[in-house]
DNA sequence: AATCAAGTTCCAAATAATGGAACAAGTCAT
DNA sequence: ATGACTTGTTCCATTATTTGGAACTTGATT
């Protein structure tokens, strides 16, 4: 047992709280492939020893998490995706925060995101888009790094200072386009000026020609850091026009906050 | 021991799964609440032992799958929101339905599903809608019973007789309107007409004022049972109208299966 | 100060997980 | 066909994790 350190690891699949901790480090490693996964490839991917692995995965099966196909695969089962839902349609901080965004969408004609960091990603847990695709509200659950997202560097810029460095220490700088932060020191500098304007861009950092502006949301309650954005492509949102959209963006954030103190309540006498 | 409720099952029991069930069970527990839930809460809906329950719920928590509040309550994390968007973006057979469904939706001008049978409810995977409000895509990953849904029904005239006999056994006919059935008996006729027909009705008997059509289709590959349906009020939908709408509802259904045979086929599923 | 309720920790005993190895069941190239 | 491989499944003695009753905090209430 290596529960000593049990702060230091838990990035990724590795076991960190016994048998449940492997479940779903197998869980996620098929969740996460793209496509159908034969025993051998979650062997390799998972590192259990076959026999491990094989109980495992027959629980899993057997508890609607994996679905095993007729040519033995093994692929997500549909009970995630119940869990999910009613996880969401029950989320109270989503929901004070609905109306906000729609405004914010309407004042800027532009897609409005809700995000919360986890660990070091940004989950996106609403959004409000001009052309309704289907596609749309895929992005509901999907998880972008914090480090280089606009939302992202917002909610980290609330986090003290030994949290936020634990947070980068973790954190893959991946140069995704040419204006990506590459190290935690320009970050650092740049979520200290953000804690002070109260707002975050991002410049093409995660996508080219995508720009946005967005603000931190502390949610009440909750040790969470959490943040709304306003998103563009670049060709028609100026970095003028964002730095004009911060004020109402900020407002937004502050309104959800407030809101969210009083309809979430404060739980008892906490900071 | 509280062995009791594991006992009485055959084949498809639950609780069968060691620590991963109960696991999963106390998960479920808090997400199927409304509400954050104290310790005491969950202690009397799971009925696990205390020292037990504890510390599945630190488990949980350490995973992502849980997050405790200030107040020390427990909400669902976010980690679930992620594994759920990772699966249903990468499900092929939502994929090759989808162009289908807007076919289906630009025919008819109403709101068109696409759902999965999951022991005895449909899990809603896929919808395309009219006059899009964000909470559309809400539905998404929601489960309604089987026996009064449109999709639920196409459904269960694809399995078996015995599969079926078992999982109407599993049943519990609440009466939601007075259109729904109440026991397997006049469900049974009806489901041997839908197999006949192709097709199914569903004429307010999940919701009062609502009406669908829908068709089954088997999904290549798994065991699965999936259907489609077109759904709308009934100031708007008279009953001639769904039966006119039968044989398209049928032909995409058809084509959808089709489709999916060669793309999620027997051979190789994957890019 | 005493009482009660909620949450946490402890630890010997029980049980479920572990994982190496043997066993089937296909595939493929002789 | 035959034998060499690959893939998935089962077995079972060993071991480590889970189990759960009870004792212990913590904090509010009377």
């Amino acid at each position: 047992m290596t529960n000593d350190m049990m702060v230091a690891d838990e990035g990724r699949g590795e076991a960190g709280t016994g048998t449940l901790g492997k479940a779903i480090a197998v869980l996620e490693a098929v969740v996460t492939a793209d496509g159908p996964q034969r025993f051998t490839d979650i062997l390799a991917r998972s590192g259990q020893p076959r026999g491990t692995l094989h109980r495992l995965l027959s629980h899993l099966v057997e508890e609607g998490l994996l679905i095993q196909r007729r040519d033995l695969s093994y692929e997500p089962g549909l009970r995630l995706l119940t869990l999910a839902y009613r996880s969401w349609s029950a989320n109270r901080f989503r929901d004070v925060a609905e109306p906000h965004l729609q405004r914010l969408h309407e004042l800027t004609g532009e897609t409005v995101h809700l995000g919360i960091l986890r660990e070091t990603e940004i989950v996106y847990v609403d959004k409000v888009e001009s052309r309704q695709t289907v596609r749309m509200s895929s992005q509901i659950g999907k998880a972008s790094p914090a480090y280089c997202t606009g939302i992202g560097k917002a909610a980290l810029s609330l986090l003290a200072q030994p949290v936020l460095k634990h947070v980068l220490a973790r954190t893959a700088f991946h140069p995704f386009t040419s204006h990506t932060h590459r190290s935690a020191a320009t970050l650092l500098a740049e979520v200290e000026e953000i804690r002070r304007d109260g707002h975050a861009f991002d410049c093409e950092e995660h996508e080219a020609e995508i720009r946005c502006v967005a603000a931190p949301i502390a949610i009440p309650g909750s040790e969470l850091a959490a943040g709304i954005s306003v998103t563009g492509p670049a060709y028609r949102v100026s970095m003028e026009q964002l730095v004009a959209w911060a004020a109402p963006v900020r407002e937004a954030a502050r309104a959800i906050a407030e809101e969210a103190a009083i309809r979430l309540g404060p739980g008892r006498g906490g900071p």
